[in-house]
DNA sequence: CTGTTAGCGCGTTCAT
DNA sequence: ATGAACGCGCTAACAG
């Protein structure tokens, strides 16, 4: 296979060129590139010569640096987070929504170039060449890198980010998903719940749910399902979430079951966790200890769980727990958590399909948003109260 | 901030361009581009009057396409996998190298374009503009892959990856890590063990493991694993996972408890489970069920650590496991799994310098592979047998 | 210090 | 059916 001085002027390490194949043909280079891209006419003879000699040089097809700057456009859709690399993809339903992503592209279609920490440096997103760029889980703090990509008029989709003008957005109905999820558990009599949101923003640190923070989160679906469950337990204290993750909602559930949630939510009186109607003071009675809690993901929820089960509460029975995003849960928990389910690979897909859509026709403005709705799925991690 | 008729010639839609920049500062496009690019000299007046005008006219910055061919440099490094993407991102243990990835590269560094499912289809990898390459993961279905980048004069990375001319190799030392686990296990007195398997190439089927594909598996690690297992139970029964997840885990671990992973290692006779030295026909005893299951993966560790309890076995009572990898378990398990824990995350590092060395000096030779070296951690999932 | 010139490698007119 | 010429947007040489 490694002929090296077959060529004419095999030069000793330059790449094989377009124009190599053609002199070598004994063409044009534009004949050549007809050739080789299937397109043009030519005739049997022609192409026949074209394609041998680029088979003996070796040619590897055109650059895909010229060829982009020939034709305006690169192959590759721009994947941009707000977070590190890790962080974004430990989450399965982040994972999910790449495979949708990937697969709505088609299979010829445009690679995915990862773009994490845009918040930090929003540069890096003017370095690289791209297509489009599709958003995925940010929240405000992406709004410089936003105008950089304006600027470069290029495409964008937003899979539960912000929504801004051109914006092309595929979203969630967090706000009722998570509203039925509370919803679900007052009708089971439960009043004292806790919530453990997910990061409110790009800082990512935990502690108690303040109004003042709660009132400053900044990514979409953080706040979208604080507000569904805000319709049903407008009181309920709650704690922040470092990240979607086993670890973080094992460190927040522990601050919930061991009362710490409780400055978070009142101001000074000693009550310490809300109930639903009746109020705060009502409920002040044998245990202030939630009887459930709403985990804001999934993952958080299993480790909630495992934090309650090892204080000794039984889940469901002491404890109700709730999740959120109905991940698969290959092998991660022994329970069968009663979740939200979200069409995280539908999503991706749908960001799939907008993509290649403005591509497509890059002059048309952004297309209306595209809601996605979630289901309840009633698992065994919750139950009545006082059961 | 949309003043739209500020500039000069503002056309209606086409982004702003050096030139346009230029023009309005009244300098040619190389002073622009010097300005711009902080590194040429200029007078503070021009200086400023190119930023003012840049500023004005909301310049993103040199197109990244034109800026790349002119520099024969796009700042993009591909990560190549066989897999899809959501297969290879599944396990921790690759997210962990990601990560590294990332870091060893810098914090201006190059972005990363992820190339999924190479395998299967070569071409992807010559439709997009990158500086290097790095193949994680891969089995010798990449080595179509490599011809094509080869010809490319692209570097490439291999992160346990087939060795091959021109590679840059970053190395685990698989072998002497399943051996010294398979040491653990017999010096545990455990005789009967079952194997479960990494995939053994890009078809990812499950079934027992028969002696030919033994012989034919193409992924490095996997057959290096197994070569280092037989050092000491050279006829140990297996079953093939079908991925490296919980769920294939199960399902092999499913098998090689139920006995049907049998038929994999003998030919007519009825000798089902090897012992390592008194041969297949000795221990026909009690029982033929595995004392120990070594799996080649933490992930499908705890898969058959599952099917085990499930069946009624305690571990480490009645079933010994081990594993693979050392990935922190976020909340995986409630096990303290035994493994040979790798440094992922270093490889991953170790990979993102060996890229930037390469696109320091394109013409050095590849260098020597890079080997890390697993630890044995002693868990709580491994006991002497029959105790 | 600044402007002029010349490509990077390719695809696409427009002639022939 | 084929070849010649041009330019995508930028930057690296050289002149001045």
């Amino acid at each position: 296979m490694s002929e090296t001085a077959t060529g004419g002027a095999s030069g000793r390490d330059a790449r094989i060129r377009l124009s190599d194949v053609a002199a070598r043909a004994g063409v044009s280079n534009s004949t050549a590139s007809l050739v080789l891209n299937g397109s043009g006419p030519a005739s049997a003879s022609t192409r026949q010569r074209v394609l041998d000699a680029a088979a003996e040089l070796g040619y590897a097809g055109p650059d895909p640096r010229a060829r982009g700057l020939r034709q305006g456009r690169s192959g590759i859709v721009a994947v941009v987070t707000e977070d590190a690399l890790g962080d974004a993809f430990r989450d399965p339903i982040n994972l999910a929504q790449l495979d949708g992503l990937a697969d709505g592209l088609g299979d010829g279609g445009p690679s995915l170039l990862i773009i994490p920490g845009a918040a930090d440096d929003p540069a890096r997103v003017s370095s690289s060449p791209f297509d489009a760029a599709v958003l995925v889980g940010c929240g405000v703090g992406i709004l410089d890198t936003l105008e950089l990509l304006r600027r470069r008029r290029v495409p964008v989709i937003g899979l539960e980010a912000p929504h801004a003008d051109g914006v092309a957005a595929i979203d969630l109905d967090n706000v009722e998903g998570a509203r039925a999820l509370a919803e679900h558990l007052r009708e089971l009599g439960h009043h004292r719940v806790g919530i453990v949101t997910l990061p409110l923003g790009s800082r990512r640190t935990s502690g108690p749910l303040t109004p003042e923070l709660e009132a400053a989160a900044t990514a979409p679906s953080t706040s979208e399902r604080l507000d569904g469950v805000r319709q049903v337990f407008p009181d309920a204290p709650g704690w922040i979430a470092s990240a979607s993750s086993i670890a973080a909602g094992y460190e927040a559930g522990a601050a919930l079951l061991d009362g710490r949630g409780a400055e978070g939510v009142t101001d000074a009186d000693g009550a310490t966790l809300a109930d639903d109607a009746t109020g705060a003071d009502g409920a002040k009675a044998a245990s202030t200890r939630p009887t459930a809690i709403l985990a804001q993901s999934d993952l958080i929820a299993i480790g909630v769980i495992r934090a309650a089960e090892e204080r000794g509460l039984r889940v469901p029975d002491d404890l109700s727990v709730t999740g959120f995003d109905g991940i698969r849960v290959d092998g991660l928990t022994d329970h069968d958590l009663t979740t939200m389910v979200q069409p995280a690979r539908a999503k991706g897909e749908a960001a799939g399909r907008a993509v290649l859509a403005a591509l497509a026709d890059p002059e048309a403005p952004a297309p209306d948003p595209v809601l996605f709705r979630t289901t309840l799925h009633r698992g065994a991690t919750t139950a009545r109260a006082g059961a």
